[in-house]
DNA sequence: CGAAACATGATTGTTGACACTGTTTTTGCA
DNA sequence: TGCAAAAACAGTGTCAACAATCATGTTTCG
């Protein structure tokens, strides 16, 4: 009840040869696509159809098409005749995600050592370079990565030149990993060191060692797997034992 | 057209736990599914709402839902204002799909040699004595594994306990690997190795060593990939040499 | 004769209303 | 008072009609 109407910020963080949102439904996807990533909608809560309707001023034949679009990324559950509520990400599933992209990001970043071309590497330079001065900006609050990391990776699965491939992590697991990072709140993540991965992967990459780049991806997902299994297990803990007191 | 009303034959091929049709939307955009894949459903033929419409007894509002979740599975391809045709595979978005697979089954097959019981491998050699049994009557003919090497797969990923991995391959990527099949008419793959290398991997899985299980994985499924193309490229140069004579 | 503009037909996008299902509240009875 | 059945409500599923857009074939002008 309390949404924004949110004006036409059709705020896709990426924005590359013009989305063309030529339809309400598709309009109305991306809208609350952006607004369940970002935490507008609580994860878990019932969202309806005439509410949405009434919100954002459509008809609820588009709005239906739009959910059905949500619940194919996996942003949103629907029970028949029942309802349908925004995503809720356990732990479990979380980790379950890393893996895959464990497996997923490898095989993107070999394939983009050996596809990627200068340009497409300079490219992703300057993407580091980016980084790099807004990591010294903010050196200490380390978080300058919150888009920036998924932008890095974004452009190696996109240097795959796979397009299956990309479909698949671009469209459909980017925007769970994004959906993960408002859930979590998960802020200050060893900023430092992927910095440092991301331009080891990089430097395979440009030299076209695709074992090696793949090797690197491998264990950079996995160590920030295994962070953010850390983290959540730190703060159960604290949890239990304020509980507790 | 020419398209039967194929009464209530929700063929969907495993029908584990009752899919629970409880929709016309459901129903239609199984029943969809399953032509397309059968290639009953001419791929890259242009599919019309009105028609399918009338075909299938129902509205156009159902039916944009299922063709909403045939697109959202890649089964269909939709540009708005315009229309929606059956999706041709090429064999490049072919090679791309047996590269997916090849990162995530072999990812399947190390958790499942982490995580599967010894139930569930009791069921698993249990399909691959079927396949034996169904080897032996047909031994020339060489395409006993037509559903069934797809099942062995299935059970595996199951297997997994990856509940994201499931979706994925079994939900989303399964049914591309089945319009493959019909699409190019895919028909004796080398059988016997292929029903050997099953073998060696339930073998790693019931040992319990998850690095051989996914070592073997994922050359089986690469072998299976060179097996397509090579048979590809001689098609390629066959219909070269008759066109050309 | 060719090409651009127009008109026509068909298909898609969108809307509001109706029917059915699941949920909640109320009512009646033990 | 507590529980069960029934009615009221809200929300989803489905439908048919309307509006906007694209493709096709014809006409007209250079």
């Amino acid at each position: 009840m309390s949404l924004p109407i949110s004006s036409y910020s059709d705020a896709s963080p990426h924005e590359m040869a013009t989305p063309e949102v030529r339809t309400l439904a598709e309009r109305v996807f991306h809208q609350l696509q952006d607004a369940i990533v970002r935490g507008e909608l609580a994860p878990g809560s019932k969202i309806t159809e005439p509410g949405l309707s009434k919100t954002y001023g459509i008809s609820r034949g588009p709005l239906r098409e739009a959910m059905r679009r949500l619940e194919a990324h996996r942003l949103i559950e629907r029970v028949p005749h029942v309802g349908a509520r925004v995503v809720k990400l356990s732990m479990k599933e979380l980790l379950e995600l890393f893996d895959l992209r464990e497996a997923l990001e490898s095989m993107a970043a070999r394939l983009a050592a050996e596809h990627m071309s200068p340009a497409e590497i300079q490219g992703l330079r300057d993407v580091l370079a980016l980084h790099e001065g807004q990591a010294d900006l903010k050196r200490g609050e380390a978080y300058y990565q919150r888009e920036g990391d998924l932008d890095f990776h974004y452009c190696i699965v996109q240097g795959s030149h796979n397009k299956m491939l990309m479909n698949l992590l671009c469209d459909d697991l980017y925007y769970l990993v994004r959906l993960y990072r408002t859930q979590f709140s998960a802020s200050g993540t060893r900023p430092q060191r992927a910095f440092v991965e991301h331009h080891r992967i990089v430097d395979a990459i440009e030299a076209g060692d695709a074992e090696l780049a793949e090797l690197l991806m491998r264990r950079h997902v996995s160590a920030s797997r295994a962070n953010v299994a850390d983290r959540y297990a730190a703060a159960l803990e604290q949890s239990a034992s304020i509980s507790q007191s």
